[in-house]
DNA sequence: GAATATAGTGTCGTTTAGTGGGAATTAGTG
DNA sequence: CACTAATTCCCACTAAACGACACTATATTC
């Protein structure tokens, strides 16, 4: 289980460094081999996952109905942009240009520990959000259907 | 299965190339023959099937009443539009005039993964939409015959 | 506090993917 | 049957991705 945030560089390349603490735990849990997708949501970030822990949510994903236009969006987004990495041998992934155009990622980005995930930001969105977040007194309204509010993603 | 989103270039003959890390994927389950047809909702983007695949996906389609006007019609443009295509040497397929207007496909076009299928769209089209879901706050409302809820394209 | 180790980051060269274009072949049309 | 247009096959070029290495800064140990 991933927690905690770490400041790191994306190169010219577009690679990130995944801090160390995590490599031994990703090599065991899933050989180094990740997906990197897009967070649905508002919120522009990527979101990084152990390829065990994306194949439940693919599946998830995967067998909401067809026709809803809502579950269509949702898979379009999240199984649409989601691209297997796998760790280099100095730590790194590669982010693909489709996916730091999507979250604006530009020099500077935050991996924030989410369990199960990883968070990936453009810091200074990040910093601001955190800003919002933290003046913010009335919690985000929720309205969703049926199906989606037992995913975990 | 199929995941993650491409950028492409359509070429002034027609062509677009399968991203490579599809390439012997596609000729292990089906020998590089593809299907590629259009989407019958309103998003104006085509689907590409390996052969294996939209075989049962014709076979649900085909099975669907007759006297439904809704099922003929998915059954018109979906079996009506579709177009064998097989890859070449280099791992490109041909699309023809009529799907390329149908889609409104130009120089740029975006290559989804989903699952067991592809989809293809213009990329200015493709980014609009995204924008479109991103911003929308109510999910789309529902509302369709019982028989297709459960099939999975 | 110096020496060593390790994480983080940048750079170089090789390989391969992506794309464009010409020639040969096939299909469509008068 | 001939001519034209479209399609397929093949080759070539360019740019991007990958793997290996190297350097720097921070942390750790003696």
């Amino acid at each position: 289980m991933f927690r905690g945030a770490s400041s790191v560089n994306l190169d010219a390349k577009g690679r990130i460094g995944i801090p160390s603490r995590f490599r031994e735990i990703l090599r065991e849990q899933c050989e180094g081999r990740l997906v990197l997708t897009v967070n649905h949501t508002k919120e522009r970030c990527l979101w990084l996952y152990p390829l065990n822990e994306w194949d439940i949510v693919e599946r998830q994903v995967a067998e909401l109905p067809s026709f809803d236009a809502t579950a269509q969006q949702l898979k379009r987004f999240l199984i649409g942009y989601a691209t297997d990495c796998d760790i280099d041998s100095v730590g790194r992934i590669r982010v693909s240009p489709l996916l730091r155009e999507f979250a604006g990622l530009e020099k500077r980005v935050v991996l924030i520990g989410q369990r199960n995930k990883f968070e990936i930001w453009n810091e200074s969105l990040w910093n601001q959000r955190c800003e919002e977040w933290l003046q913010q007194t009335e919690p985000a309204e929720r309205q969703l259907p049926i199906e989606l509010e037992s995913i975990s993603l």
